[in-house]
DNA sequence: GCAATTTTAGAATGTGTATTTTAAAATGAG
DNA sequence: CTCATTTTAAAATACACATTCTAAAATTGC
């Protein structure tokens, strides 16, 4: 056994992380990976392969802390739909502020379907995302409405990062997103009422 | 005056914004553009100045030539939700179902907000949405309601051309799209009914 | 403390990149 | 036709890039 690592590899990802979703993957280069991590290129390329194997394991930090993190606080197996509508507020505020987006909806729009090094990653935040939300509608809605209702919502949470990494953030999108879950929160409160008068009936 | 240019200026600046949309700004080379257009180098740099000359031509190409037009044809002047309605449906078309998503959704995360040589095109683009889709709700529901009602609408459409480059168009999405255009309707009726009743108290 | 093994920093390498230069071919204007 | 000007293609250039190599420093297990 020789010497352990003497980098905090979490602060590592986290810069590489960050410098991932302000310049995209092409866009960087890693003269500038090293100037972000601290790290030399041989320590970088020692720990992680390749640029492609530090992006990797950037992409699985950010999916695996923030993400799944995010997801399960506010669109659990228990949440209702004001958790679900804070899982929406958080996008507007830190660290989405800073206008670099989120890294996984960036390097979708970069790298497209087609052999991206961040399949996987991708493919995981989006099914934890979507999940997330159709459990949510399904338990809180009537469930004619919940999968378009669900579809809708999953499509506002997407179209809310592209405007938070155009930095066009003035316009009163928390509104929108407060408004359709008063919406939601009427479709709920109908939905309990008929199920209770049907319970009575029996 | 010397000789003309022997090469078709449009065909050059659709392959090269097909290109773009593909692969990315940073992600292409000089060699996949003189392969895409049929241009040689010395052809491109000569008309174009350098790739970002060819970049911001193919952008400004495809925001007057494909966004302006499918904005005037279905969120001009006298637009009405059903004509909207359209707008989102071709999304569920070509050229967006190939995959490559939309150019400027595309360098808009590519880039984010600084400094980015897609500035002017995006900012055009996002204009032309946004005050098409505001003027045909300001128009067809209750003023109240109407900026929310088109901020959702805003976010759903990029949202949709996330899920576009994402390659993930198996689910309702488009469901969801007429399911919400239904409750715009239904809510311009309510609008014009008591509009009609305000009208014969007078 | 010794030896094996890993990390580390920095120099070295080779390839790919955007761009410029070159010279020849083409073509419009007079 | 002729000349000036432009386009064009291909070679040349210089630089940035990802990656590998090198050798020294560090650190663990025994």
């Amino acid at each position: 056994m020789g010497r352990n690592r003497s980098f905090d590899e979490t602060q590592v990802l986290e810069s590489a992380m960050h410098a991932f979703r302000r310049h995209g993957y092409a866009g960087i280069s890693i003269k500038q990976l090293e100037e972000a991590t601290g790290l030399s290129s041989g320590s970088l390329y020692n720990a992680y392969g390749d640029k492609e194997g530090l992006f990797r394991a950037a992409m699985a930090f950010y999916v695996e802390g923030c993400v799944a993190g995010r997801i399960e606080a506010h669109a659990g197996p228990v949440a209702t739909l004001d958790d679900l509508e804070q899982l929406f507020l958080t996008l507007f505020r830190e660290p989405m502020t800073d206008g670099n987006g989120c890294l996984v909806v960036n390097s979708t729009m970069e790298f497209g379907t087609q052999g991206s090094p961040a399949e996987e990653a991708m493919a995981r935040s989006f099914d934890l995302v979507t999940a997330g939300i159709h459990g949510v509608l399904r338990r809180e809605i009537e469930p004619e409405r919940s999968a378009a209702e669900a579809d809708k919502l999953l499509l506002l949470y997407h179209g809310i990062l592209v405007f938070s990494r155009a930095g066009r953030f003035d316009e009163g999108f928390e509104d929108a997103v407060r408004s359709q879950f008063d919406i939601l929160r009427q479709s709920r409160d109908r939905f309990r009422s008929r199920q209770q008068i049907t319970q009575k009936e029996e």
